[in-house]
DNA sequence: CATCGAAGAAAAAACGTTTTCCCAATCCGA
DNA sequence: TCGGATTGGGAAAACGTTTTTTCTTCGATG
């Protein structure tokens, strides 16, 4: 029936605060606080034994305190609609540890598609004043379901649509479709397909038209063009069936996917159907979705989208607005992975 | 070049403190914060007015000073190591939104089991003098890489090992694996395998435990015992080929899978192999992780371990303890739900 | 008429830091 | 020995709130 955290457990730790290293180390306050932050100049044995007293107290400075005078929280707030993770949480995780060396903390405000909450949220991470916000989404054709006011804070956004006079990070859905393709024709083929998603999304639009520009650079045909669908591995398995129908000599004998779960149900049903992969048909995914990526069999090779490196680039990108570099507006579209498994055979040199 | 946040864009953006709006008002500091905070006495028409300049100012109050005289910070952390997030997610976001509303933010410290990264971030909750710690996990029967020491501030645990002293939020995993088991009787199944994942898991040990349970009540066999193997859809789809190769008497006609990776490979194998799901043997699985559940064909039945709620209660309860109310300490197992879906076949009534 | 009470509002202390002065001592060269 | 620089360190203001205490009024009571 009792709290762990009792107030008097030892001496330490009913919170020691920098009045109290001062008075155990014999000096005033100011001096205290320069020698902990090496400022000011003193005797350099001073400047230890100050050290060695708050070390040994367990003196931890109040960092709301030091934020009322120094006008720097060292917090920045995470706005996101996508609750369910599945391109906030790698971003999160990039963005919190670029962020946690410099001494950065992340607050998380994940609210479904609700601007209500969404304006709870914003609210409160300007009371608790943070240094700045990164705004997260889960395409990169929309915004957030909230209109910013004139924020008084510096705003980056990933994976989110973006403004020109904004500064955003999104991965380069063109160049890693490209990349794809690409690696498909070092794999041997000729005839590439591309299965996706819906034309609503310009993701889908980016990379059906790297999967073009790559196919015709190489002097390919562009088949019956792009096959555009839903996101889920029930189309990737549909079209998968419609390939079958095919005669052997139009069939594909490669497949770049706009999704992994996309290509998870191609596969399926390309496996099913006795057309065998890698051997009759190279098949790359897109996302790196590890948990589908290395489940299909065979593994699948993929584009990854780097959304660490996008959390990662995003926070120092903030940081450098927080301290008042200048910094280009613009989106950055930053270099997508091809990740190598087995799904297509033959690896080029 | 520049960064939107221009400090001096409208008469309201420069931080407006407590002062302009007392001034504003023409009223002193004291009662510009009691009209705010419905405190003290005053004329109504006094405090109306105050909030209608306070409103018109655009203030905000500063949530750091208010936190150093109160001493409340209206933060807390959630220290995970499940950067990858499939556990954690959904608890931050139960999390998040039950503590919204009441004004407390979280801060996300996710690390990779790397003690030296979770020590950092446990200094800087510290210092940043969050009212309380969420510590989540991935698994029941693990601890995060860190030692708590004796820390300032109440915690609780999601999804993790807790003893007895502490505070813990964890799926009842037992009666999960009972209902699942269960259902599968009503559905009229009689031969119930159990595939699963490590023994070295608790979580594998207490869903064993609440298949043997259950089959024995019924009066069922309990066949070759429980087959542990690997969480992996690889080990499913193993599982599956090895049924297949039984003779058709002694196939169970059910099966209730550690997770859905798990059923979702078993199914794969079973189907390959001819045999119908769920018209010759139903399926359940464990987790609810949607993007494998609602994939399957047929989408599956499984079981939801809640983690939401988990979050949610967590956070309700770590409340409570920053508060001071009592609370009893131990481990809360919550109740899991049942999902149905089409890989049981026929539904009990 | 003097006093009392209460209502309304202000003054000031406190929270825990950082930082800007400022002061006292020591040192150096002349 | 004197004047100025340098060195080591302290006093106090500031950050933006909340809260306790005190101070006016003003009307009512004895």
């Amino acid at each position: 029936m009792v709290s762990d955290h009792d107030e008097m457990s030892d001496s330490d730790s009913a919170r020691v605060t920098i009045k109290d290293v001062a008075r155990a180390a014999g000096v005033s306050i100011a001096t205290a606080s320069k020698a902990l932050n090496d400022r000011g100049r003193m005797m350099v044995e001073t400047r230890q034994r100050i050290r060695d007293v708050a070390a040994s107290l367990g003196f931890m400075p109040n960092a709301m305190a030091r934020a009322l005078v120094s006008q720097r929280s060292f917090t920045i707030g995470l706005l996101t609609n996508d609750t369910y993770g599945r391109f906030t949480l790698p971003v999160a995780a990039g963005l919190s540890e670029a962020l946690i060396d410099r001494g950065v903390s992340v607050f998380l405000c994940a609210f479904e598609d609700d601007a209500e909450r969404a304006a709870i949220n914003l609210r409160s991470m300007q009371e608790k004043r943070v240094d700045g916000l990164v705004i997260a989404g889960k395409r990169i054709d929309r915004g957030l379901p909230i209109d910013l006011p004139r924020l008084p804070m510096p705003v980056v956004r990933v994976y989110s649509l973006c403004r020109d006079d904004e500064i955003g990070f999104v991965p380069d859905d063109l160049e890693g479709a490209r990349s794809a393709v690409n690696h498909l024709i070092a794999c041997g083929r000729r005839r590439i397909a591309h299965i996706t998603g819906p034309t609503s999304f310009h993701a889908v639009r980016l990379r059906a038209e790297g999967w073009t520009e790559a196919v015709e650079a190489a002097g390919l045909p562009l088949l019956a063009g792009p096959q555009f669908g839903d996101w889920s591995e029930a189309f990737g398995y549909a079209s998968g069936e419609r390939l079958l129908t095919l005669p052997a000599s139009e069939r594909p004998d490669g497949v770049f996917c706009g999704n992994d779960q996309i290509a998870r149900g191609l596969i399926d049903a390309l496996t099913l159907g006795g057309v065998r992969v890698p051997d009759d048909v190279s098949v790359v995914g897109f996302d790196n979705w590890e948990v589908f990526a290395k489940a299909t069999r065979p593994p699948l090779t993929t584009v990854d989208m780097g959304l660490n490196e996008l959390g990662r680039q995003a926070g120092l990108t903030l940081l450098d607005l927080v301290a008042g570099k200048p910094v280009v507006p613009g989106v950055r579209r930053l270099a997508c992975r091809l990740v190598v498994r087995s799904s297509c055979g033959t690896r080029p040199l």
